[in-house]
DNA sequence: TCTGGGGTCCTAGGACCC
DNA sequence: TCTGGGGTCCTAGGACCC
């Protein structure tokens, strides 16, 4: 299968429609005003040479490069520019095509060169879109997503059984898809510091520190196995939320009262386009200036707005007060419809 | 002068039931 | 007087991904 992934897809859609941005550094991020908290969306490559990458604050980007360009999120734009890469890739004959986000998704398809196939999807998007697009090929989800980084930018690459211990094998288990800075380090802990050496550990071993599931999981991982078949059975969303981060921490009761009731008013718009019935709810608070997150959820027995307005400005009632909230989120939990396959996620897990 | 906003899934532990 | 196991449901919290 395959794993196609836009080259610095947010940047790469901004310059497309400011042709004179071509070359420069770029950085997308928040409302594109670095003074504000909000952090970095995506940097093109010329932005990357600095040191700028995702998730990092824009006022630190900014600072790292004085003359980027600094760009607003435009998420219409990119939703648009992705549905127009996904219809070109579901125009493949023969290709299953199950999409993991704006920029990137999974190809099943049967052919006896994988690579010329690959250069074939790149020429389409590129002709259909002008963006260009690197290329996993692999024996398995897992290996084909990690095939992608060695096929940036604009290239193709192979993982498979027969080459992942020598590609991956002497690399941190950071590099893998699904461990993050927590796990590694927990690994690390264990004795447990590259790929191959994840790879030859007993799943037993990493029950005691990781649980039944997640264990065996990372060691399944760490050899590159997993599933191998693309499903593109149409993905339902199991909830939506909703989050704010104030510019300036907020101390005051009332305001916090206010925030809440807007972010409800925004979830159920949301749980309504999807006409089903809310069962959870989930309310988030980071509190300044550390990351601590708390959260509280109730379980309302109706789909009924108000009473779910009731119970969640409940939740409001119980935040202690006297520490400034930094961050609120509002999450509900939607019923899964009962034709909905239970498994398939768009970002981790379950395969 | 730090750290968005939208998602998914897993785990531990308590409550409760038989 | 002391305290079985097995199961489910729920909550809070954590981790990861794009």
């Amino acid at each position: 299968m395959l794993h196609v992934d836009l080259d610095q897809f947010i940047a790469a859609v901004e310059v497309l429609r400011r042709p004179e941005l071509a070359g420069r550094p770029v950085i997308v991020g928040g409302r594109g005003d670095p003074t504000e908290r909000a952090v970095v969306s995506t940097a093109s490559y010329e932005a990357r040479a600095f040191g700028v990458g995702s998730g990092m604050p824009l006022r630190i980007a900014a600072r790292k490069v004085p003359d980027a360009v600094i760009l607003p999120v435009d998420q219409e734009a990119y939703l648009e520019a992705s549905e127009t890469v996904m219809a070109t890739l579901r125009a493949r004959p023969d290709a299953t095509v199950q999409v993991l986000g704006w920029d990137e998704a999974f190809m099943g398809i049967e052919t006896e060169d994988p690579e010329a196939y690959a250069r074939q999807v790149q020429a389409a998007v590129l002709e259909r879109t002008q963006l260009h697009c690197s290329v996993g090929i692999g024996d398995t989800l897992v290996r084909a997503k990690v095939a992608t980084g060695f096929a940036k930018p604009a290239g193709v690459f192979r993982l498979t059984a027969a080459n992942w211990l020598d590609v991956m094998g002497s690399r941190p288990t950071r590099d893998l898809w699904g461990v993050g800075s927590k796990v590694s380090g927990r690994l690390a802990k264990l004795g447990i510091k590259t790929v191959a050496e994840l790879a030859a550990c007993d799943p037993a071993n990493l029950v005691p520190e990781f649980g039944p599931k997640m264990g065996p999981w990372y060691a399944e991982l760490g050899r590159g196995d997993g599933a191998s078949v693309v499903d593109d059975t149409p993905w339902v969303a199991r909830g939506h939320s909703r989050e704010i981060t104030f510019q300036h921490d907020l101390t005051d009761p009332a305001q916090v009262d206010d925030a809440v009731r807007e972010l409800t008013a925004r979830v159920l718009e949301d749980v309504v386009a999807e006409g089903r019935p809310v069962i959870g709810l989930t309310l988030k608070i980071r509190y300044a200036p550390f990351v601590t997150t708390t959260r509280a959820r109730k379980i309302p027995d109706t789909s009924d707005g108000n009473e779910i307005l009731a119970r969640t400005l409940d939740l409001a009632a119980e935040i202690e007060q006297g520490r400034p909230i930094r961050l609120l989120g509002l999450r509900a939990e939607m019923a899964m419809p009962d034709d909905a396959r239970k498994g398939h996620t768009p970002t981790r897990g379950g395969w």
